[in-house]
DNA sequence: ACCCTTTTTCAACAAGCGTTGAAATGGACT
DNA sequence: AGTCCATTTCAACGCTTGTTGAAAAAGGGT
């Protein structure tokens, strides 16, 4: 069980910083700072502050679609030859996310909170979602396609992006809902984000896409 | 029909500026440039940034809490003496924002994008959030919580969560949902969102929170 | 025409920014 | 011990930032 190197320090730390207050809102110094390195180690490793960010939000994109595919062939497999139901289809989608943080380490909360900043971003969000999940939410919608059949991609793709919506406020972790809810719900706990949102969604879309 | 003062040219450019560059994204000089006036105006009229930024949120947030409210109000007594449905309330909650973007008036488009900026941030949105827009969100759930009877503040809360998230997403008009759809959705097109959230949301509210 | 107040600009400040070239350190191999 | 290369620090650069005090301009009342 080895430290953690000097390199991976200053992309925990970027994460972390990166995902609470945005781009913009982090000084290489801040980073080096909490990362215990001096400045100019960041720009040793990762050149220029926007490559530093992208090194941060590229890091986990690989491991976070891998298990998300995978538990879809997995309740794919499970269903054949018959197509899985949306509500398991959904569940592929949210559950991985919920095991990462399950796991101690800290990191992969704020890459979600990151994830959330970017996505919602005018100015980010566009390219640097599209780039590394777009492949993954066509696999995602390909599979509820089969499980609605006649729905139209314009029904299909509008519910996505309420779904989409959903997951991004969740990852975000604002803590809005702990207030509004006087602690009834803690935007903390995403196993209980989850179990409400999965049927919600599911139903959303049967109402939305489903053939009467 | 008179030209806006300096001092609204100013609210203008930092409206739209933050909204898509985020707080620190956007340096009083650029808001100065694109409003036409000199940078030492800003100060004279709102001291801080972090004022400026603050009287930009707030400007706009009694007119659209009105609007929703009496969107409410109208529901409500066309129903009784029984509760407006489900599908009625989010409506309420839903359609206004629509109305204010047919208006020629860019500015309410940026302000929605600058509300999904600070709902979807840990670090602005707790506070600024609940203390402009708690107290409407309470009457909305308060009227859900008389066409769901029977329902859990658990349930409750969590299902406007959801809401909330696919509501900020479209505030944020990130055009992600362009490309993915290839074309057929367009992040644009407030209406179309609606005509898709409503049906979707009021689902999963039913599903959730419905006593069976 | 004068005064008073509000609005607007000008000029400048200290502080902090990202970035870089050169120096120092450390480890691996001979 | 000595060489080489990757890593890390040091020190400094040119630039931009938010903010401010004083000057200038504009407007209204008499």
């Amino acid at each position: 069980m080895s430290q953690p190197t000097k390199r991976d320090r200053i992309l925990d730390a970027a994460e972390a910083l990166f995902a609470e207050r945005g781009y913009d809102g982090v000084t290489l110094r801040q980073i080096a700072s909490e990362a215990g390195v001096d400045v100019a180690l960041a720009s040793y490793h990762f050149g220029k502050k926007l490559d530093l960010f992208n090194a941060v939000f590229e890091r986990r994109a690989e491991a976070l679609n891998r298990s998300r595919l995978e538990a879809l062939r997995n309740v794919q497999r499970e269903s054949a030859p018959a197509f899985p139901t949306v509500e398991q289809i959904i569940e592929a989608f949210l559950r991985p996310l919920e095991l990462t943080q399950e796991n101690a380490d800290p990191g992969w909360r704020h890459y979600l909170a990151l994830i959330a900043y970017v996505n919602n971003s005018t100015y980010w969000g566009k390219q640097m979602m599209s780039k590394l999940f777009d492949d993954l939410v066509q696999e995602f919608i390909a599979a509820l396609r089969g499980a609605l059949p006649g729905a139209s991609d314009e029904n299909l793709y509008w519910c996505y992006h309420n779904l989409s919506g959903a997951l991004t406020l969740t990852f975000a972790q604002t803590e809005r809902i702990d207030t509004l809810s006087k602690g009834k719900c803690l935007s903390s706990d995403f196993q209980a984000a989850y179990d409400h949102m999965i049927p919600f969604v599911a139903a959303g879309f049967r109402q939305v896409c489903q053939k009467n």
